[in-house]
DNA sequence: AACTATTTATAAGA
DNA sequence: TTCTTATAAATAGTT
């Protein structure tokens, strides 16, 4: 139906079977709403496109999973059923994770290790003392920062309290009387913003 | 597209309904099937009729209920979860247990800390002492128990291997001439099977 | 996206 | 149902 007869095969052409696609996909979806109208009918249909995109039409008054109760039950096949089962499987492997992990975990908390061979206990004591290493060597690092931060506010209150103490100076005092008592202003604190770690390869481990 | 036009609304003739049902059938099956030839797309197409008869088309090379699963990830629609609410919720819940878990592992290990505040920190700190420390113990008493048997079985040895002496002796001599030399054997070992662990509370933590 | 010559679908009748 | 046929509707190729 149109200038000329074609051939039902998969058109080549990538733009002609883009609109081609567009054309009969409205004009099946109308189809599909006016036998549902006209005949009283249940209609589903989904369409995907070359590009991925979906369009679908339900007759209205009814749904999707409607019309599947209805197909599974004509079909004789079991959909829900396998689905069921899918998901069954899918909580037993990962309930078997959950346990595989649960013991490891109470393992590592030293809990239930009295039925473990020796090895599984070297294995686990080398794994805690790993861990506990690398702990130790975050929290050092993370107090050692803090540290430089620290230093460097320090630092900086000390030069704007310099600064304050100045202008006081030159308006020949202000109101605050309570200044602190004159001390030696150190503003070249020699470990301002790199500080050195205790242990230097400490940074290479994390 | 007959001899008539015709509005689209319900037929309300029966007869004429059917007839029509049966011909807008075969033509919307005719149709799915060219646009998915055609256009190289994916149809799902399920009928059902007045009398409760099913029709469907699908396009060659898969089924309804894998286009429905299409369907489903692109509507955002849960056709299946629906059907299977309690699965869904135990996966969803087992996920999420089974992640936090991972997590804790991981941290355990020293693994992905470096955003962790200090108290995390410290608090896997403490634990990995703690379990450390089980561990440890667990590990002295085995090997304490190992050392007692090992004990005990020496010093059945050695005293079978007197008897055995002691008939050599009776027989006047025997074939094996490579016998020890005489030692002090002592069999009061004070530590049979029953050793002193050093620490003694070390049973009550387990 | 619109147009239009043709093909196709189908309503009504048999 | 199925066939026929006049007519409506869909659409392929074109602009």
């Amino acid at each position: 139906m149109g200038r000329g007869k074609i051939e039902i095969k998969r058109i080549e052409n990538a733009n002609n079977r883009h609109v081609t696609y567009s054309k009969r996909r409205n004009g099946i979806i109308k189809k599909a709403n006016e036998i549902s109208v006209l005949c009283d009918a249940k209609v589903s249909l989904v369409i995907f496109g070359n590009t991925g995109k979906m369009h679908q039409f339900c007759s209205p008054s009814t749904s999707v999973p409607a019309i599947l109760d209805l197909y599974q039950k004509h079909a004789g096949k079991r959909l829900w059923d396998a689905k069921h089962e899918n998901l069954s499987n899918e909580i037993e492997r990962i309930t078997k994770e959950n346990d595989d992990m649960q013991i490891e975990l109470r393992h590592l908390k030293g809990e239930e290790i009295t039925s473990l061979p020796i090895p599984d206990l070297l294995r686990l004591e080398n794994a805690l003392e790993n861990g506990l290493d690398s702990i130790r060597q975050r929290k050092t690092r993370m107090l050692e920062e803090e540290n430089s931060q620290l230093t460097y506010m320090l630092n900086k209150v000390e030069m704007m309290d310099g600064d304050l103490r100045d202008q006081m100076e030159q308006q020949g005092g202000g109101m605050c009387d309570n200044n602190p008592p004159d001390r030696d202003y150190n503003y070249q604190i020699p470990f301002g913003f790199r500080v050195q770690p205790m242990q230097p390869n400490l940074q290479d481990r994390m």
